[in-house]
DNA sequence: TACATCCTTCTTTTT
DNA sequence: GAAGGATGTA
């Protein structure tokens, strides 16, 4: 399908570096774009460039995004800009790439087309498991790191004989236990015919690796890469990419070293430094306008980011004028933090004519969301939380999920475990633990079921609970080429008793429950609607539901629709932009977060993560701290984030209602609510706060000495005065919780 | 085996 | 200040 050059192709509406971005698409290109630089219209001209100027057929372009969303929107743009023809190039997310990849050849990986896609949670419970019969003390050892640990290796494409040799983990002791952690996390995976998130990409990699053939053909029909946040790519993607543009080269990868985010996940910041050395014939594109931000928005958080060492130098230019200086404003506690922001934004929707859709908070940790939704509330500000607590994390809903997978995937032993006594039959852990140890190596567990009821001694309730388990899953499975998807989930909610019993419950809790299942129905028919036309079977139809819910992001699902204001955590703020932005919780320890201050490499993506934060900003952008915050329901004081030292003075200027001054920031002489000796300084500060409840010398982190067990440390304290409960580590005689009037503590 | 009650721990950030 | 784990009771 040839056609002529289009002399109407709209280059007029790019700028120059933007247009030498756009029609440079021969060879490795490196594109630098700052935040707000344009990029999202580089990469859609760029794709309806290949298509319209140089008759590249659609098919033989493929983009890689990191988010759904990102996905959807970037084809969007690229369908209005090049027509029809653009709904066939392949963009989609790095894991969804894989995922089609791997179902298409998974008899060459020696794995089941319905693998299962096990989820960070099926995975920390299969670590679990694991620890336990390996005898490992969890609070030694805890599931979390082993888990954190593993994906590190996986991401880095490192098998569990290679692990001990990571750079950050030593071989100790401790390290062995990981090693082997992993290699029976590998085996449990195998048997149950399951692939995790690091999978997808470990096994992608592998697949290429091991089938040369698969990998050519690919690359043959691929004919030009592109990959979107290229500084968030881990070793794996990384090796992916150069699997697939090795022969022709044709790879364009586009992205901001300042905005790596995720280097915890894996994230190499790199891969993006080195590009030129490991494409010597790449071509450096930099777009470094920004048309985003106002003058003094854009300058605050330049000069903040210039404090990063581990970055490419540059700077980025303003293109809109000054506007309003940055806003520091210190609040008592985060409940007035919270105050102070939906006052603002009330204030500034009466006065100035915002929507509420024009606004965002974003903040460092899901925890922070509470106080600020409960000020919107109260203030019946609307507003959207993105995040946090995830529709398919409820416990129905994966209950539900897991059924639907042991569907598919007989083999699958933890979405089994998951469902087999849920609802309740009366199968606890005993029978569980007998029916295991009934399962031949690599039996699914209802073989092992079978085996179960023949050889060993069940209990008749237990047993007959199992036989129709059994039957209700012979029978869902029939159900699956007969019945379309939404009839199958009703069938599944109904066959298994798990709605009835819901339904006899009659409580709150468990009326909520249906109703979020109900919600799920609507999830299947919103799928069933966009993924029409498709003629599939069944099982693929429940196959690609099943992908498509493994895969969804919390940003998937937000939409700027201007009715609300947007809350979020800085890491989903990335590649979004709101005229009004507030980023809470500018303090030490929460950002930068105290878990990161530990490498100069994890406060430098602290830092960034406040850069990004900052340039998500049209126009007005305040920055809020609290000067205690409650902090697993405790009170805590707080100090200003180093980031405000950071900020150039001239930039950036105190609220006229801040209750504190902040040092190192101008404004003196300007708040109303000051008392003289209030200033916050960076690194200390001299207020006496009120009373807060029971601390009074012993704040957390402060060196006591018992008479018993020596020198320690406070941990925690509850209550007042004397009969305050302390906590307080001693390195002698471990954690000790002691009654503050009997304990004879002295402050060192 | 199920349910209630206590206790502990936890919070980064998520495809 | 919740949620999951451990423990005890029916």
């Amino acid at each position: 399908m040839k056609r002529p050059p289009n002399p109407l192709f709209p280059l007029q509406d790019l700028n120059p570096s933007q247009r030498d971005a756009v029609t440079t698409v021969d060879g490795p290109l490196l594109i630098l774009a700052g935040a707000g630089s344009g990029k999202t219209r580089v990469i859609t001209y760029r794709i309806a460039y290949l298509l319209q100027e140089r008759n590249i057929p659609p098919y033989a372009i493929m983009a890689v995004t990191f988010t759904n969303k990102a996905a959807g929107e970037m084809r969007e743009r690229v369908i209005s800009l090049a027509g029809r023809e653009g709904r066939m190039v392949w963009i989609s997310t790095f894991h969804s790439a894989c995922v089609r990849i791997l179902r298409q050849h998974a008899d060459r990986m020696g794995i089941s087309r319905h693998f299962t896609i096990a989820d960070d949670s099926d995975s920390l419970r299969i670590i679990k498991g694991i620890l336990k019969e390996m005898n490992v003390d969890e609070r030694v050892l805890p599931a979390r790191r082993v888990s954190y640990l593993i994906s590190r290796a996986k991401n880095a494409l490192v098998e569990p004989e290679g692990m001990a040799d990571l750079g950050e983990v030593r071989r100790d002791h401790l390290m062995e236990k990981v090693v082997l952690a992993y290699g029976h996390y590998e085996e449990r995976l195998r048997a149950s015919q399951a692939l995790d998130f690091d999978d997808l990409l470990f096994f992608t990699f592998r697949l290429f690796e091991g089938h040369p053939d698969i990998r050519d053909n690919l690359e043959d029909i691929l004919q030009f890469i592109m990959v979107d946040e290229y500084q968030d790519t881990n070793h794996a993607q990384y090796q992916i990419i150069r699997h697939l543009s090795a022969r022709r080269r044709n790879i364009c990868v586009v992205g901001d070293d300042d905005q790596s985010i995720y280097r915890w996940r894996g994230a190499d910041i790199t891969n993006i430094l080195s590009f030129e050395s490991d494409f010597p014939e790449a071509k450096v594109v930099s777009l470094m306008e920004n048309y985003r931000s106002t003058g003094h928005i854009l300058k605050a958080a330049s000069c903040l980011i210039s404090r990063n060492l581990g970055r490419k130098d540059k700077e980025l230019r303003a293109v809109r004028p000054d506007g309003l200086k940055v806003s520091a404003f210190a609040a008592v506690d985060e409940r007035d933090e919270a105050d102070f922001i939906s006052a603002t934004i009330l204030d500034l929707m009466r006065r100035e004519g915002f929507a509420a859709g024009d606004f965002a908070v974003f903040y460092r940790i899901n925890a922070q969301s509470r106080a600020i939704e409960d000020s919107m509330r109260r203030n019946n500000i609307p507003h959207a939380i993105v995040g946090g607590v995830r529709f398919y994390d409820r416990m129905e809903i994966r209950d539900t999920l897991a059924y639907l997978r042991l569907i598919l995937n007989p083999a699958d032993w933890t979405s089994f475990e998951r469902v087999i006594n849920a609802p309740a039959r009366g199968i606890g852990k005993v029978t569980l633990e007998k029916i295991r140890s009934c399962a031949a190596k690599d039996a699914p567990p209802e073989k092992a079921v079978l085996e179960a009821l023949k050889s060993v001694k069940i209990t008749k309730k237990a047993a007959s609970a199992l036989s129709a388990f059994l039957e209700t899953m012979g029978g869902l499975r029939d159900k699956v080429q007969v019945q379309a998807l939404d009839e199958l989930v009703v069938s599944v909610m109904d066959d298994t008793g798990y709605l009835p019993a819901l339904q006899s419950e009659d409580t709150e809790a468990a009326r909520n429950r249906i109703e979020n299942l109900q919600e799920f129905l609507t999830v299947v028919h919103d799928f069933l609607e966009i993924s029409t036309g498709v003629e599939e079977s069944g099982s693929d139809t429940l196959s690609a539901f099943l992908d498509q819910v493994s895969l969804v992001s919390d940003i998937d699902s937000w939409e700027d629709k201007g009715s609300a204001v947007t809350l979020m955590t800085l890491h989903m703020a990335k590649g979004l932009e709101f005229p009004v932005v507030f980023l809470a919780g500018m303090e030490e320890d929460l950002l930068p977060h105290y878990r990161s201050q530990g490498e100069p490499a994890e406060l430098e993506e602290e830092r960034r993560l406040c850069y990004v934060g900052m340039t998500r900003s049209r126009e007005r952008l305040f920055l809020t701290l609290a000067r205690r915050r409650r902090i697993f329901g405790q009170y805590d004081h707080t100090h200003p984030s180093r980031f405000f030292s950071e900020l150039p003075d001239e930039n950036v200027e105190l609220h006229s209602e801040s209750a504190f001054p902040i040092l190192g920031l101008t404004g003196r002489g300007g708040p109303s609510r000051i008392p003289s000796e209030g200033t916050i300084a960076i690194s200390e500060f001299h207020y006496e706060p009120e009373p807060v409840e029971g601390e009074e010398t012993l704040l957390p982190g402060t060196e006591v000495s018992h008479p018993m067990f020596g020198v320690g440390q406070v941990m925690g304290v509850e209550g007042e005065g004397g009969d305050a409960r302390i906590t307080v580590y001693f390195p002698k005689g471990g954690k000790k919780k002691l009654i503050a009037k009997y304990a004879n503590l002295r402050v060192i």
